[in-house]
DNA sequence: TCAGAATCTGACCGAGCGGTCAGGAACAAT
DNA sequence: ATTGTTCCTGACCGCTCGGTCAGATTCTGA
């Protein structure tokens, strides 16, 4: 049997200490002294700080590949309820690691493993604009978007109350004469 | 004959760091080694790093308050409509102080200077939901306020172009029926 | 001209940071 | 009992950070 409570133990506490200090906020003796360990055993488990914060965050971002390739499959019309649909989804079953996410963006966008956030997001955009060139779409697309994110982050309601009323204002907005 | 033009380069040269590296990316030395002063001279014109970022921020709190101040002033009739033009306008006049205020946030709500600003951006809420009591529309208010704060952080584009379809995607999403 | 105020600086400080390393302790397989 | 592996640690390193301070320099008004 492998031996990997302390690991799960350091994810556990460094999650509830990023949600409280931030990433920035939260050093690694910080994690230790919470986690009952030294500073040197997180840096056994974790070959760097960013480490932790990528091993936290990769459900997230599978799921998010997942998405993106799933709306790649659905045609024009159906693209942009398809979007909706899954993001807010995905957003309210991962709404600590998208808080995680915003917290160390932009520092970590250039990172390798967060590039291709960028190219995902824009893969969503360009769902929830229901892949029109038109500028005021995208403009509204990223503003649901972004919008929903933050208040998924912020706001600290059940995702049973939350959900109906995000997607209330997704399709108002961006489905028009639909509703 | 005063003489502030050191003062005012710190702040020039602040402002464009901070935006390039985010507050807590950029040093004191940092900003000292722009501008061609010594550190030691940042401290003798700012008591505290902190005190840079407030001066900075200070022309859009008070436009902020103004704003708030205003809406108090309109009925329920009228006033999602005044606060889906006054914000706007609002973040469009202010955008790197806007970026500013989000990279910060939420380290800094708690400072003294910072913590009328949750009370501010509450009011705004109200505003967008038309003092509503309704959770789903301020759900829906808070969606549009994050979402319009955040394209016009990230999107580059000139305010002219940006105007009208954030003004768009807001009716639509926040007067139903009315557009 | 000269006193005093405003402006500026190099040297320095203590603290905190992420990260390294040699080696101790616990455990498993033989 | 011995050996090799996994897990863990205290001490330490180099660096950066925000901030202090005594004193030099420059400006200003009488």
């Amino acid at each position: 049997m492998v031996r990997i409570r302390t690991r799960d133990e350091i994810l556990r506490v460094a999650a509830e200490l990023f949600t409280r200090y931030g990433f920035k906020g939260t050093s690694l003796h910080d994690i230790a002294a919470e986690v009952g360990c030294s500073k040197a055993t997180l840096l056994y488990h974790f070959a760097h700080k960013d480490a932790i914060l990528l091993a936290l965050v990769e459900p997230a971002r599978q799921s998010l590949i997942d998405l993106v390739a799933r709306l790649a499959g659905v045609d024009d019309r159906g693209v942009r309820e398809a979007a909706i649909d899954g993001f807010i989804d995905l957003v309210l079953r991962y709404r600590f690691e998208v808080a995680l996410i915003y917290d160390v963006t932009p520092q970590f966008l250039q990172e390798p493993a967060f590039n291709r956030v960028r190219e995902l997001t824009d893969a969503l955009v360009a769902g929830f604009a229901g892949r029109s060139a038109d500028p005021a779409d995208q403009t509204a697309a990223k503003v649901l978007l972004a919008g929903i994110a933050a208040v998924v982050i912020d706001d600290k309601r059940d995702e049973v109350e939350l959900r109906p009323a995000l997607v209330a204002v997704a399709r108002r907005a961006l489905l028009p004469g639909k509703d």
